[in-house]
DNA sequence: AGACATCTACGACAAACGTCGTTGACATCT
DNA sequence: AGATGTCAACGACGTTTGTCGTAGATGTCT
């Protein structure tokens, strides 16, 4: 049993996203926060057909005790991105994190702060575990 | 005219791979490469079908002079990563690179080379354009 | 009670994607 | 010439994904 949780498709993630942020939701509440960052709009059932089956998946957690359900994400958001970058860094990085990680600095400059945290993180990398 | 050209889907770039690597390719080259790296097995006439569909799209480019085509990607490399990691940023990260470089660190340990590269990196952002 | 809103459940649908088999043209080998 | 193999082209198909409409139960307001 337990067979590994599925990977969230573009729009379970985007779902998942408002989930992170915000803690328990219903559905009007996921719709209407999609709805605010969401350039395309989309309809209340569309949500929460998504909702109903990202629960059967497992992806979110479904509190059924009210008429209004509630739902909360189930998959850690960390492991989450970890996961989609092992596979984004297998598929078009030939399993390379640091030209992945190259090619992700040139994206968009970061801020002083930023920058000194991912200082710390390489040196920490450096003396790490071998 | 000159719409800009799609994003390659996963069988796609698979094969733009093999194209970024060996360069010019029969779709049999192209067949055998893919059957060394991947896992799966797929046959000879998925792969022409989906060089067809690459080539009407304007991902690769076909040379039909010999009655062996030959195709070429018409993508290049490192614009294309860029691409999928600036849509996996605004999709997972919330458009913030560096928390994205955070996540790609702990990744996998990188050499000492590929972390002076970084390093290296990371000083010229510093100073560099505003 | 009756009108109206809200919610879940469910079926249907279209588009995208990947897969494969078949066909007919062309080449090569004996 | 005939058998065999390789190639491009094409149609068909199943699955996944996202989308939406409708129905029926439940709640709320007057």
């Amino acid at each position: 049993m337990k067979s590994p949780l599925p990977q969230p498709t573009r729009a379970e993630l985007a779902i998942l996203r408002v989930l992170w942020k915000q803690g328990r939701c219903t559905v009007r509440q996921v719709h209407e926060a999609l709805r605010e960052t969401q350039e395309k709009d989309t309809v209340y059932t569309t949500v929460l057909k998504l909702l109903q089956n990202m629960a059967e998946k497992g992806l979110v957690r479904r509190d059924e005790r009210d008429r209004t359900h509630v739902y909360e994400a189930a998959l850690n958001e960390q492991k989450t991105q970890r996961d989609l970058l092992r596979d984004l860094m297998d598929r078009a990085f030939g399993g390379s994190s640091a030209s992945l990680v190259i090619q992700a600095l040139s994206l968009k400059r970061a801020t002083p702060e930023e920058l000194e945290e991912i200082r710390k993180l390489l040196d920490k990398n450096e003396g790490g575990r071998k």
